[in-house]
DNA sequence: ATGCCTCAGCTCCTGAGA
């Protein structure tokens, strides 16, 4: 079973790259971010073309998340039910027996502004709903945009963004605070090569000169994590012509062995 | 560095992203 996160930057944009990258790589699920497109114009049928169904969760302009899936997906859940929200950043549903949430975690734009405050207390209400997920859902996936590095090892410049959005020490504590929470990040489960990234900027060059970041991640609970059996950034997307400027992460997960 | 690029929208500039 593999499952991938791409934020794609817009799907009016993207949709023949993401229809592309499906058939190239035939996921079971695909969590997918920033939509930037209001429900009723979501492309249903391509997907559903492609062999595809979908559950989406819009809204205009900003945000909006998706969960592309070849099994159906019930229990559908939009945005975070313990935490009041006006934008659409959460999707969960169990496919396959497994419960899946993809997430685009808020931006946060810089430390002290009301946006970091904003991301503080979202990551809180998210933490405190996944922590009810986990006890009646054993086997759990949480995938998508964190925008939040691990560690520094996840940034090409540890020294100039020390401190700055997506690498302060408080935005890693409540990622660290999730992972207590029973879960794993199966990236880091698997060799890796040295400056592996997710992001890249769009200006100077920010790809050809691997200046990026490792912002989208793919957590599972304990439960699945001995299924694990690889995890990788596939970095070809993002080398198209009109390219989202972050890359799918894809994990393969072992058949149940029951 | 108030810069770089990309996208959406009350679109020829601005806000936001990361």
């Amino acid at each position: 079973m593999k499952l991938a996160t791409w934020n794609i930057n817009s799907l009016n944009v993207r949709l023949p790259q993401v229809l592309d990258w499906l058939k190239a790589n035939p996921v079971d699920v695909l969590a997918l971010q920033e939509l930037k497109l209001t429900d009723d114009k979501f492309p249903a049928q391509a997907f559903s073309d492609a062999g595809y169904q979908a559950q989406w969760f819009g809204q205009k302009t900003y945000n909006g998340v998706a969960l592309i899936t070849h099994a159906p997906a019930r229990d559908v859940v939009k945005n975070i039910p313990v935490f009041s929200d006006v934008m659409a950043r959460v999707i969960a549903a169990t496919v396959d027996g497994i419960r899946v949430i993809g997430a685009y975690f808020p931006n946060g734009q810089e430390p002290g502004s009301d946006k970091f405050d904003y991301k503080m207390n979202w990551l809180k209400g998210l933490r405190d709903w996944v922590r009810q997920e986990l006890q009646v859902h054993p086997e759990l996936v949480l995938m998508g945009d964190f925008n939040i590095t691990f560690d520094d090892a996840d940034v090409w410049d540890p020294v100039a963004l020390h401190e700055t959005i997506h690498c302060t020490e408080e935005e890693r504590y409540h990622l660290r605070a999730l992972v207590a929470l029973g879960l794993c990040d199966s990236f880091r489960l698997f060799a890796q090569s040295e400056k592996s990234y997710s992001w890249w900027d769009y200006r100077d060059f920010g790809f050809r000169r691997n200046r990026g970041l490792r912002i989208d991640h793919i957590l599972v609970s304990q439960a699945l994590q001995e299924r694990c059996l690889s995890c990788a950034i596939d970095k070809a997307p993002r080398k198209n012509e009109r390219p989202s400027d972050h890359a799918p992460v894809v994990l393969t997960l072992a058949c149940p062995t029951n």
